[in-house]
Order: structure tokens, then C-alpha cells, then sequence
DNA sequence: TATAATTTAATTGTATACAATTAAATTATA
DNA sequence: TATAATTTAATTGTATACAATTAAATTATA
């Protein structure tokens, strides 16, 4: 009868493997990010501004699947840092405009060797590490799209 | 010259899929937990109690990865609800024990259905899941026993 | 066109998560 | 054995993360 509850151990359960594994690797990032004065979640926005340039809030959040609660405070230091600056949309005022400054993207060349020195530390083969990323876009669209019981 | 900046893509980081995963899939488990009167990681700590019944916060935090910095309130707030039961060790006066209560065993039959609605919204197959786990615990080991440059 | 509904960012409150420090207890060593 | 070093949990301070609410702006509708 102790069957009932197998599912229930963290080690027959996905998320916790997750969870960890994702925990334990924005921690690696730290030290690196350290140098550049930014936390992961920066750093993120970041690299979406270095490929972007410009962005709405709106469409900044769709993307890397974070809300204005955690956005805005988040913004406003980047802003302070002089890496963004923030302003209201000329066609909509209720859209919140952002874009990459001078400063932030000088940034960039600084971040260049972050990617690699991350990929040392996970050490996964090129097999494992592309399965590992698709298998977590898999995870990512059915858990998006999946309505089955505690969506939005 | 732009390929110099290609790893820094969103599109190319491993870390970003992997963060928005856990994130996404820690999500999911809100509406669930809320009828327990759980957060995620009050629901990670509770596992490890129905399997463990008792347990040092030393051997806990070595187990879940968590210090106790995040664990000192947590588990606070579980022995306030009545779940877990916290004393100095006779042994060692450092070591703080953690035991599971009645009320906090009688939770455990509350929470057996949580994992199958979980795996509903996953909507891996079987194989994926499987890999997608057992990557998770790969990265996690190299993340860990990694030196490299950025570890503890 | 005036009002209702909707959309958007900001705010509020709660709960992690963790680096760094502190304080207490134990162990190692001079 | 007295002191130094170590180990352990707790504390402090900062930064997410998010649900729920609020406020402003825009769009839809009576």
C-alpha cells in the first residue's frame, strides 16, 4: 500500500530536478555577473535589449514570461544603472517604452565570455546539452498552452 | 563580425529555458498547493519529511540546496502551521531537529493526487520525461562537483 | 458622444533565495 | 585545560517572483 505515495518522493518527481538544476546554475552565473553589476534576471533583460534595442514593457514581458510586479523595480534599476532608459509611448500612454543606452550596450562586450564560461561549468556534450534544451521548450509550450487543470 | 555575439542570443542560452521551466512549472503547482496551505518550496520540505519523518536542518539544507537563510523562516512558518516540530539536538546543541507531526503526516493524503496533475500539465511522453530528468540530475551533478571557475 | 469595458504599468503584500555576518556550541590544539 | 579554529543555525540586507489590486489610458458600445 505504500504504493500510493511513490509518485509523492522527490526522487521519482521532474520538478524538483528542475527546479534545482535551474537554482543551481543562475547561482554559477553570480561571480560572473558580479563584475558586470548585475543579477541574473538583469542580465536577461539585458540580452533581450542587446538583440532588441527597444522594446515595449508589454512585449519584453510576453517574452521572458515575467509581469510588471517584477519588471517595473527591475527596469527602474537598470535605468539607475544607465543601461535603459524608460518612457512612455507617444501612441499609447499606456505603454511603457524602453530602450537600450549607449552605456548599456558597451555592456555587451563585457558579457561576451559569460556564455562560455557557463556551458564549462555544466559540462554536458552537445548531444546532451541540445536535449536538455529542447526537451525544456517542449516542457515550456505544454505548460503555456495546456489548459487540463491550474492554468491561467 | 556579429557571430562574436551569437551565444549571447536568448535563442542560444540553455539557462534561459531552463530558468523559465522551473519557473513556469512552479507556477503550475500554485492553485494546487493553495488547498495544503503549501508554497513550492514548503511542498519540496514537506516531501522530504513524509519520506524522512525526522531529520537535521544540516542534512535537509544538504538535500534540497537550500541554506539556512531560506530555511530558518520556512520552517518557522511550517511549525506554525503545525506541520513540523523544531528542537536543539541533545547531542549537539548546534544542530537544530526537524520532525514531522501528526497534523503534517496527515497532509501527506492531501497531496497524493499533486504529482499526477502535475505530470497532466507536463505532457511529456514518458521518454522525454525521463530524459529530461535524468539531464537535470547530470547538469546538477556537474553544476555541483564542477570547480572551473565560479564554485564555491 | 458619454459611459462601460478593457488594457497596461505600477503598487502592495507575501514568500523565497542567497551572500555576508553574527552568535552559540563543539572540536582541535598549544 | 585554556584558547583557537571550526561548525552550525540564525540574522541582516538585497533582489526577485507573483497574486491581487489600483490607476491611468484607450477602445468598444449604448
Amino acid at each position: 500500500m505504500e504504493e500510493k505515495y511513490s509518485k509523492l518522493k522527490l526522487k521519482n518527481q521532474i520538478c524538483f530536478p528542475l527546479y534545482l538544476c535551474s537554482k543551481e546554475l543562475v547561482r554559477k552565473y553570480t561571480p560572473l555577473l558580479n563584475e558586470l553589476d548585475l543579477t541574473y534576471t538583469q542580465y536577461v533583460v539585458m540580452m533581450y535589449f542587446w538583440e532588441k534595442e527597444e522594446s515595449s514593457l508589454k512585449k519584453l514581458s510576453n517574452m521572458i514570461l515575467l509581469d510588471s510586479g517584477t519588471l517595473t523595480p527591475l527596469l527602474i534599476k537598470l535605468e539607475e544603472k544607465g543601461y535603459l532608459s524608460r518612457s512612455r509611448s507617444d501612441k499609447d500612454g499606456r505603454d511603457l517604452m524602453i530602450k537600450l543606452t549607449k552605456k548599456g550596450k558597451e555592456l555587451k562586450d563585457k558579457a561576451v565570455d559569460i556564455p562560455s564560461e557557463i556551458t564549462k561549468c555544466l559540462n554536458l556534450s552537445e548531444k546532451d546539452a541540445k536535449s536538455l534544451y529542447m526537451l525544456c521548450y517542449k516542457a515550456l509550450f505544454n505548460l503555456e498552452r495546456e489548459g487540463a487543470n491550474g492554468n491561467n
